[in-house]
DNA sequence: TTATACTATGTGTATAATTCATATATAGGA
DNA sequence: TCCTATATATGAATTATACACATAGTATAA
């Protein structure tokens, strides 16, 4: 019966996760999280997928399309550039830098997280004032 | 020549802002917003709008049709329940209240925030160490 | 009594974002 | 040869968001 019980628990806590914990600010999030990874080096997508991890984005939860759309959409943006590597092992790789423009991008995106953060904490704070 | 340098600068910043500003974790901010709101009182769609400032949203900058299917979206979902309301002056309004799952779902909202500040925290924390 | 503004709730449609599935190709090892 | 890992990408479906507009009751000032 307790075991029944837990697992009721366990089963509605990982319902109101999967309902709940998509969003609330991540999928945007991507965008910063890209570019910041690019200014500590010049990277390509399959391998910017396993660091994103750094930022609490699971690699095998991931869209490589996803990715590889984002990283077109900011060269297409003038954020970044891209060249062909095809020097060693494997094929080709698609290497990214971020471009000055890029750079104040994320400078940008650093208020806007900062902002953020207030106003989450702010939530919380209001949260646990209710009675 | 300092006034035309300012304004280019306002003007990127703007830009940017304009670029980057949007989303970031807001959009489904919203969610638990309002369920919060409405844990603090039941509400109206109209009132909830004016409310929502408390949380960083510029009411007029709100599109009141997101709002109200929101509202609706909540209330299929069962974590709100709504009635008409026709007493008092003005036209009729949809009073929301929030249920016992929707507290939950607040709740593990709640979680989520906590775990996306630690996430935003030390992304600028990655940011301040770049060189 | 008419015009105007404010309160209040919604729908329709277009665009943007995201997800899921799939295609392509190179290279290494069993 | 077949399987796996690396690597990039497209197509289609679904979902989310934004923008415009429709409807209607009430108050108030011209």
């Amino acid at each position: 019966m307790c075991n029944e019980h837990m697992k009721d628990l366990a089963e509605k806590k990982e319902k109101l996760a999967e309902y709940c914990c998509r969003g609330g600010r991540m999928e945007r999030f991507l965008e910063p999280c890209l570019l910041l990874l690019l200014c500590q080096e010049p990277s390509h997508g399959y391998e910017l997928i396993q660091r994103l991890c750094d930022f609490g984005f699971e690699p095998e939860t991931q869209d490589p399309g996803h990715i590889y759309r984002h990283l077109r959409r900011l060269e297409g943006e003038g954020m970044v550039t891209s060249r062909w590597e095809t020097g060693d092992s494997g094929p080709a790789k698609r290497l990214y830098q971020v471009t000055s423009e890029g750079k104040e991008l994320l400078a940008a995106w650093t208020d806007t997280i900062q902002g953020n953060i207030e106003i989450l904490q702010f939530f919380l704070e209001k949260y646990h004032r209710l009675a």
